[in-house]
DNA sequence: TTAATTGATACTAATATAGTATCAGTTTAG
DNA sequence: CTAAACTGATACTATATTAGTATCAATTAA
């Protein structure tokens, strides 16, 4: 079972790199390169980023990719979201010929209570947070 | 993100089917009509069970499948690890070439920490729990 | 002895994930 | 002015996972 799959995992580190960076605009290229991600695959990762209002973008010579959104307010659940669509109870527990009576189906309460959980705590885990993380443990290992 | 695949579910519901009916045999084809999963999955899913000990099985007419480990110490999370494999943090945040230093990633630090939170909810949710919350709501409900 | 069953395994289909390619349009440096 | 460095948009391919089907041998009870 896997918790990120690739879009997501590099949709992170394109808005740390960005982060890192902000107020400056940063290209699809330098941060392929800089991160180990197929350039093309990320290309279409920030755009998709554009459409969520995460980030901006200046075409031309000496374009690229700025923050937009306040990397505090970016949750690990909100990228799940929006690169793994919402986590979600298996379609079959929401077929009425299966339960017969949804409101009744226990499996389908106590999954839709974990999912609440993990949620909230892929809530408490912000772009902003991790990048804090992260220089504080690059200060240490110096 | 899908928390539960096809799989898990089937074999969560069949679990239920045979628990409710302990010490007697269930074949294939009454789970599969009862609880409307496809015959030939369900029978896989079913051998698997039996590989990891779950339940048991007899051949022949009258033949079926029947609990062998006690539903009470049957978690989710297991059932999850056979069908789905463990949960795992994304392969990239292994690989040294991109993180230099994998015990600095606080990505993957993150992760550890909510993969262990649902591990452990999972784990609260145990086939006996399911099966006896499942009894207790078609009381209510007659 | 035959019909109902599981054991084992191979196969197909559908969907999701991962990655590549292409071309048009924009901008800035020279 | 123009070439090079960029993004926008979108189509394409490859691989892996999930879901489901089919087949045939072996077993067993009636
Ligand atoms: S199995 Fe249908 S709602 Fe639970
Ligand atoms: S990205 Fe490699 S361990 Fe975190």
């Amino acid at each position: 079972m896997k918790v990120l799959t690739k879009n997501t995992d590099y949709a992170i580190r394109a808005l740390l790199a960005l982060s890192a960076k902000k107020g400056s605009y940063l290209s699809a290229k330098s941060i392929a390169t800089e991160h180990d991600i197929p350039y093309q695959f990320l290309r279409r990762l920030l755009q998709e980023m554009i459409r969520h209002n995460l980030i901006v973008s200046k075409e031309g010579v000496q374009g690229g990719f700025m923050m937009q959104k306040d990397p505090d307010e970016i949750t690990v659940t909100e990228l799940i979201e929006i690169f793994q669509g919402k986590v979600q109870v298996s379609e079959c527990m929401f077929r009425k010929q299966i339960c017969g009576n949804r409101a009744r189906c226990v499996l389908r309460h106590e999954i839709m209570r974990i999912e609440r959980v993990v949620q909230s705590e892929f809530e408490k885990v912000t772009i902003g947070k991790l990048l804090r993380d992260l220089e504080a443990a690059s200060q240490v290992n110096q």
